[in-house]
DNA sequence: AAGTTCATTCATTTTAAATTGAACATTAAT
DNA sequence: ATTAATGTTCAATTTAAAATGAATGAACTT
């Protein structure tokens, strides 16, 4: 009657709020709902939890889980924990912003940036095999301040890390 | 035969690939590709463009076009331009980066902050609340890391806006 | 005030992204 | 070697987000 939460499984009131409160974060990042569900999930469990358990708990597929753990690995967010017993992975998450961040500048950011690079490039080339066109002193123009764009990019991005690792 | 760009419209090969670098970029901050494209077409033009500019040299409806505008207006991303003749509005780009980050940094990043606190608000009420539960311990201290979490990310922000105003 | 020009809104359609789950590995136990 | 337990992949489906465009509104012109 009052609240907007799936409590299809057994998540308390509690969890079941931490795990919007990371569902929320991870969409502003641009990254899926199932992955903020996951972490969200192991971020309020004391103990370590398998796939199965995601998948019970969060009534969400195995794919969707094995997929989220997979990026959450990529990202640095999640560990491996190891499950003595058996052949089952555990995972516990990784609560430090620090590694966070430098997993998801690392992961996401940078790539990304690499790749407008690389675009800057072709563009600038394009610009100089320009005949005596009346517009490439502005194009010129343009491009060049991109570069000092993604330029300040790259020099921040450490200081943002250095400021969060402690 | 070989570029992934649509040309539908009388846009240069040149213009085609900034507005397809733009589009990357929005896409980056999870900003619809529309958003891209006006802006990266108003980031290529040497003039002032109009709203019936952008839908015709982009080939996108009036509707994107009037919704994405909004949106870049209140990124601060673009200005009208005193349009003397007539009563249409002409756009152009700002393109200091230090207003861009400002603006999404206020628009975007900020709210998001605001109503994550003020989720994290009612997270430890509910701790508080809850009785002589065993995980409660457990929970006060990981709602306390996610305070940090946000308490640092309010003292970043202005130190971003800071380094990149200059 | 009737017509014109330009911009916005919003119900519908389209497109892109995330999720699902059955089929396919992989590893361990017997 | 066979079965059981666990994890991954990926084509098909579902869901969410964005784009469309007809209807509407607002502002100007005559």
């Amino acid at each position: 009657m009052s609240g907007e939460v799936e409590a299809k499984t057994g998540l308390s009131e509690f969890e079941a709020q931490v795990i919007g409160f990371f569902c929320d974060g991870v969409r502003m990042l641009g990254l899926p709902k199932s992955i903020g569900e996951i972490y969200g999930l192991l971020y309020v469990s004391q103990e370590a939890l398998s796939l199965d358990d995601l998948v019970s708990r969060l009534g969400i597929s195995k794919g969707s889980a094995s997929q989220g753990l997979r990026s959450l690995r990529e990202l640095g967010a999640v560990r491996e924990v190891e499950g003595v017993v058996g052949r089952r992975v555990y995972y516990e998450p990784d609560v430090e912003l620090k590694r966070l961040v430098g997993g998801f500048i690392k992961e996401q950011v940078r790539p990304h940036l690499a790749s407008g690079e690389e675009k800057l490039a072709k563009l600038k080339s394009m610009v100089r095999e320009m005949p005596g066109n009346a517009k490439s002193d502005f194009y010129a123009g343009r491009l060049e301040r991109l570069g000092r764009w993604s330029k300040r990019a790259r020099i921040l991005l450490p200081i943002i890390q250095k400021f969060l690792g402690r």
